[in-house]
DNA sequence: GTCTGAATTGCAAATGAGTCGCAAGTGCAA
DNA sequence: TTGCACTTGCGACTCATTTGCAATTCAGAC
C-alpha cells in the first residue's frame, strides 16, 4: 500500500503519545516496523527482526498488543492461524484502511487489495445494512504466483 | 443453512466408507454433529459436546482432521483464532458450499452469509482473474444482535 | 536539570490449544 | 470367523502466547 514517506522518529513518538503511550526505544523499533511493512506482520516476523536488536519476544507482543488497545494497529488472524498486525490509518492518512486481504492457501501470502475490490450487496435485515456492519473482508485463494 | 433433512447411521457410514475411513463409533458421532451444526463448528464445541459420550479430545480433533484431509469436511480459521470445521457439499448436493462466512467482532457468532452476497470485481491481472483464484470469502463486523 | 511515581521491560515460569507415541481395541474384507 | 491395518484413549509433549514480578526507564512537576 501507498506509504507517505518514512516517518521520523519525532513523528512516531508523537503518535505513540497521541494515544497516551510511552515512546519507549522497543515500541518505537514496533511501531517503525509496522509502518515499513507493506503488508499485515505476524508477530514471529517482528520478534525475529527485532531480537538482533536485543527486544525480548514478550516485550514485542506487549507493545503489538498495546498499539492495536490504542488504535494504532490492528491484529487479524488471516485464516492461517497466525495473528497479523497492521497499522490503521493514522490522521493525516498517510496509511491505509478498509482494504481486503487474500491469502494465499498454498504459500501463505498475505496482500491487500484495493479498496472497491470486492461488493457487499446491500441486505435489508435489521437497521443497519450487512455493508455497514463489516468492518473487514478477507479472501483465500491462490495466489497469482501458486495459481 | 438448509438441509437435506437428517442423515440416517446408513447415510453417515457410507459418507465416511466413500471416502475411505472405518465408520467407527465417535467418527459416526462427530460426522452427525458437523450435519447438524447450522454454522462451522469449533473443536471446543464438539469436544464438549461429545466429551459426555465419552470420546476423548484427541480423538476428536483427529476424526476432524481425517474428515477434512478426506474432503467432507472444512477446516476454516474464521478470523479469531479458532478452527472452525464445516461439512462440504456432499454429492447429493444437501450441503452447502462457497457461501461467504460473517464473524462477530464482538460476541464471536458465526453466520454463514447466501451465496452471491458478496461480489469480487474481476481484475484483469494474471491468466486467472482474482475471482477464480478465491476459494472463500470471511467478513468480520458486529452481528445485528450486537451491533 | 533533578526527582518521583507510574508505565514498561526482561526474564523466567505458567498456561493452553493442538499434536504425538504407543499399547490396546475394533471394523471390515476375505 | 479371523487377521491385520486402522483407530482409539491416555499421557506426555510442543510451542505460541501470557503472566508475575523485580529492576529499569519515561515524562511531568519542581
Amino acid at each position: 500500500m501507498a506509504r507517505a514517506g518514512k516517518p521520523s522518529l519525532d513523528d512516531l513518538k508523537t503518535r505513540l503519545r497521541d494515544a497516551d503511550l510511552r515512546a519507549t526505544a522497543p515500541r518505537l523499533a514496533v511501531l517503525r516496523f509496522l509502518y515499513e511493512a507493506p503488508t499485515p506482520v505476524s508477530h514471529a516476523e517482528l520478534a525475529d527482526k527485532l531480537a538482533p536488536e536485543g527486544w525480548d519476544r514478550a516485550t514485542v507482543y506487549r507493545n503489538l498488543n498495546d498499539l492495536t488497545d490504542a488504535g494504532i494497529a490492528r491484529k487479524t488472524d488471516l485464516g492461517d492461524h497466525v495473528w497479523r498486525f497492521e497499522l490503521l490509518k493514522d490522521t493525516d492518512g498517510s496509511h491505509t484502511d478498509a482494504h481486503p486481504h487474500f491469502v494465499c492457501d498454498e504459500c501463505g501470502e498475505v496482500s491487500c487489495l484495493p479498496e472497491g475490490t470486492v461488493e457487499i450487496k446491500s441486505t435489508r435485515n435489521g437497521p443497519l445494512r450487512l455493508k455497514e456492519r463489516v468492518s473487514e473482508i478477507q479472501l483465500k485463494g491462490r495466489c497469482e504466483r501458486c495459481n
